[in-house]
DNA sequence: GTCTATATAATGATAGAC
DNA sequence: GTCTATCATTATATAGAC
């Protein structure tokens, strides 16, 4: 049995089975067969629906626990410098398992992949707002609109570095990751802290578009001009 | 016949058969049913075996389409300011389905997917290298690195846009493109004019967390200092 | 060239033995 | 609680009629 369990331990046959299913979910996505899931487990098909009912119920209660886990993980999580936003999973391997569980979800749409990108995104709302009101990030024009962008891009980032890595093994999670952030920093901190235009015209132009547009272009930012900071 | 067809024109059954591909493929994804394809073209499912033989190789063909239509936009489009790279798709809704076909493919990994990404890096490149050798853009310390987790992230970030909208109709593509567009040119515009931090030091700290690591850190950039711009 | 009908494989669901 | 065996569905692949 090639199982490389995350943790196989003394746990109820109803609870490896959600596990094994989170780690299967993760690792291939969920076309997973209920077969390859019970066999993770080490125990027989049928008793997924003996306990869940069906594969949809299953996955529910993974989405579930992986949900819960998430905001334990967020509620012990110092807030780390902001360097992508995602710093704070790339600690262990479970932690790994449940990024990659997240972006397989979004990836693959439906209402589960809906609800973890909007946590996501208010999420990390709360921090942006904060960082700015400490005078660590510049505002926005429109801060809603700025943190639901950055949130898309890092996730979407992310899923694009997983499709490339079709079936990844499980124990290669964290490895992965890391391998990401090495490859992301240096071109996200230059990005976050020079910019990539030499010049102002481009956003000035849009905002002088936006003004003609409409009349109240509905901005949350204060008095037009310079990129103030205020501490 | 509820087709919606975009150029169900005099076209051999063949090339129907293509084209319906591309178009269910785009709006359903790679696991649209060779029923559903040949419902779509008109025709009976067996044609599909007695053109192309199976679906994969039909799928083979429709890469290969859409890798020649995309050179042929390319070839075709005015470089376009570089607010985000892919406002040159947002013409009409031939190039809607084709830039909607390459975010499934690179969302589903595997060799196409690949193949279409590493295409984009690589365009990418040489429209950045001109753009910072035109002085519209700063340089970077590792060019590479820079324009490959752009591109990851631009196309992940539509990724994601279009996860949430499952079993999108052929005939919203451009309109979801577009609004896409809308929501993000602000923000892009304002991360790429103003940057996102007001202090230098985490990028500073990080490079001399690099140099400490390795002896030459293999930077492309002149000089260490201040963002220059040479026009 | 095109269609209808069928073979084959995989999957989720289910029933009944232990 | 757990397992084995089977059913029903769906998808692709295939064969043969027109």
């Amino acid at each position: 049995m090639l199982f490389m369990r995350i943790a196989d331990a003394d746990l109820t046959a109803r609870a490896r089975l959600r596990d094994a299913a989170i780690e299967c979910f993760a690792a291939v996505g969920f076309d997973a067969s209920v077969r390859t899931i019970a066999d993770r487990a080490g125990v027989s098909a049928g008793l997924i629906r003996h306990h869940f009912g069906s594969k949809e119920a299953l996955r529910e209660e993974c989405d579930q626990a992986i949900l819960e886990r998430y905001h334990d993980l967020k509620a012990t999580g110092i807030d780390s410098p902001p360097t992508g936003i995602f710093g704070q999973f790339l600690a262990d391997e479970e932690t790994g398992v449940l990024l990659v569980y997240i972006l397989r979800s979004v990836r693959d749409g439906g209402e589960p992949g809906r609800r973890f990108l909007e946590q996501l995104v208010e999420d990390a709302a709360r921090t942006a707002d904060t960082a700015v009101s400490r005078g660590l990030v510049v505002p926005s024009r429109d801060q809603g609109a700025r943190v639901r962008y950055l949130v898309y891009q890092s996730i979407g980032a992310m899923i694009v570095h997983l499709s490339m890595r079709p079936d990844l093994e499980l124990s290669d999670f964290s490895n992965v990751l890391r391998e990401v952030v090495m490859e992301t920093t240096l071109p996200t901190l230059e990005l976050f802290t020079e910019g990539l235009f030499t010049t102002r015209s481009y956003l000035d132009d849009y905002l002088a578009y936006l003004q003609s547009a409409s009349p109240e272009p509905a901005t949350d930012r204060g008095p037009e001009g310079e990129s103030s900071q205020r501490s």
